[in-house]
DNA sequence: CCAACAATCGGCAATACTGCTGATGCTGCA
DNA sequence: TGCAGCATCAGCAGTATTGCCGATTGTTGG
């Protein structure tokens, strides 16, 4: 059974593109084709593609917007960005807002239809090269910057176990040093997070 | 120029077929192979290899602290983490910590060879169920909180003063309530999120 | 060499927390 | 009406934490 694959994107002759590339694919089938977020949001819930390829710049509601609606009113369809913009931000709202991969224009046929595969199979297909981005937003929220560059790197390391739930036996034996070494590193750090249990000490080092 | 690589892993036959895949490769070059993250953080900033394979289940210090040291110490390192674990919190825990990629055991030759120049050509290597798995981490920070949606309207109160680090008594001040009520509300906020201590469920709440 | 700091270890007392046993009154729902 | 869940309260025993007193061993920089 082919894939259903409803597309939305203002350019005309990229939209007739793309829906011939879909009808030239033996396992696919293009159910539908619109030219504005509105267009889309008025039709696609009655025909309830298992695929939308979305195109982010478009004329009134742009497609982040048009990504979210849609995820509300059908939670089972998979979102592929196809854009041309390779912006952290772009990338970032438009996974937030529910699509599962991120195409730039221009796509080969081929990559195109295998990228459509695989999101509809549960992937989340992406080029190496908004896969760093996506990774790279990773380490900016994960990232403590100063509080916890005043901790001794032993210290950090207490700490990530106490983030982790574990009490002091347990990080001592995770650690390989005794109760009392833990005991006298989370003073300290109490001392230079100025804070006086380790749920406080947890809530800031995780950020506030 | 072959890239340099470095691995971690404390299972020895697997550290030796590793090395062996590398090895035969025309383009890879093992610079160094360790059993463990200590042994790892004393002999690599001297190797400064350009890509680092790393495993998580490390005896002592596990791979995730790892690799936030070895970023700090060397920058401009790639790492791979390669292990068994697929769950959302050691993906999302190794990508903040600073590594790019992120592969399944067991890995086939040509495929980590070719995740090994992708990371090194400034990719993010990963199977198509961790991307989704990345990807579906964005959705939840968009949104707010599935675990918090379990608890009662008040838990969720007390839950609150938790995680800005309050004590029972100071909780049931704040919110004019008695010490035990604040100590049974707790009780069950413990049983609902599966934890044991005050900072395992401030981490919960505030990753999620 | 000295000072400062990091990392290691120990004891003790005062709190704080956790897990368990109760209990009451209220709501909403079948 | 009865049951389930929420919110409130209390006591007790055991464990964990915190704060403060020590200490030794290195390393690093001036």
């Amino acid at each position: 059974m082919p894939i259903t694959v409803a597309i939305v994107e203002d350019d005309a002759p990229l939209r007739a593109s793309l829906s011939g590339i879909l009808q030239r694919a033996a396992n696919c089938r293009c159910v539908g084709a619109f030219a504005s977020a509105e267009d889309a949001l008025r039709e696609i819930p009655g025909l309830s593609p298992q695929v939308v390829l979305m195109d982010i710049n478009l004329p009134g509601m742009d497609g982040v917007q048009c990504v979210r609606r849609l995820a509300e009113l059908l939670s089972r369809v998979q979102i592929l960005m196809l854009t041309v913009h390779d912006d952290p931000d772009s990338i970032f709202e438009s996974l937030s807002a529910g699509a599962s991969g991120y195409l730039l224009k221009p796509v080969r046929a081929a990559e195109l239809l295998a990228a459509i595969k695989d999101v509809y199979a549960g992937g989340a297909p992406m080029t190496s090269n908004i896969a760093r981005k996506v990774v790279q937003s990773f380490k900016r929220a994960g990232s403590e910057a100063d509080d916890g560059k005043q901790l001794s790197p032993r210290e950090r390391d207490v700490l990530d176990y106490l983030v982790k739930g574990y009490s002091y036996k347990e990080t001592a034996d995770q650690m390989g040093i005794s109760y009392s070494t833990v005991h006298t590193h989370i003073e300290h750090i109490y001392q230079k997070l100025h804070v006086q249990s380790r749920a406080q000490a947890v809530a800031k080092y995780l950020r506030v």
